[in-house]
DNA sequence: CAGTATCCCAGACGATACTG
DNA sequence: CAGTATCGTCTGGGATACTG
């Protein structure tokens, strides 16, 4: 059944852990930023600009800084005249890949589509 | 460097992919509920309310009832004087475990703890 | 170039009360 | 028992403008 972590986690205790970490990554942009990092890849503040088309400044800046603070990127700055930054994953940062491929892999699994089965009365006989 | 979906996915589709997964399960109780599910465990509606303090009548009703049309989770009415419902969960949603398996590894490989590196101006010389 | 600073709003969430 | 209904709150995120 593979049940996560049966042996050190109770409900409560595993669903928090989870919890904790998807908050990680929970920001409307932060995945996107990932992608654009993901195999190694370095970026600057203005790529990234570019490669997200409606992100503003103020939500790039700002994932950025939470991913950051919370250990997933890296930050570079190049003291010069026009100023330049690099942002590249860390290595625990880009441990994180397997595990949203799992993810995405079971939402590509979804079967038929949501359906809003009516549950209908059907006796606990299958 | 396992990349996620190098075949067939550029970095918003995979993000978006992703966000679409994520948001089956971001309600602020899901992952509970689910966790109280996992395991081929059925349960009533008063037991998750029981199994699950703090959570309102509400809240839960809700969760169940999106996690419910989004396919994870069976719902079985029993026409009887006193009402009783099952819940339980679909195949698909079983398998939402190991994926969140992964994530919860990953989030307590955690290294060193969530530091803001302030980004020391290294030149790109490895 | 690479950000900060403000203002604002929609939607998620919580508390409480009522019902078939 | 198993829910709905209603109301108030709070936060994440968007738009816009300004700066070292």
């Amino acid at each position: 059944m593979t049940e996560p972590e049966r042996r050190s986690h109770t409900p409560d205790t595993a669903a928090s852990g989870i919890e904790r970490a998807l908050a990680l990554v929970g920001g409307r942009w932060k995945l996107v930023i990932l992608f654009h990092l993901f195999g190694g890849r370095v970026q600057r503040y203005s790529d990234l600009e570019r490669l997200i088309p409606g992100i503003s400044q103020k939500m790039l800046a700002q994932q950025l800084r939470q991913l950051e603070a919370d250990g997933l990127v890296q930050r570079t700055v190049y003291p010069q005249v026009p100023p330049k930054v690099e942002y590249r994953l860390t290595e625990w940062g880009q441990a994180l890949c397997p595990a949203l491929d799992a993810l995405l892999s079971w939402g590509e699994r979804q079967p038929g589509g949501p359906r809003a089965s009516h549950g209908r009365a059907v006796r606990s006989d299958t």
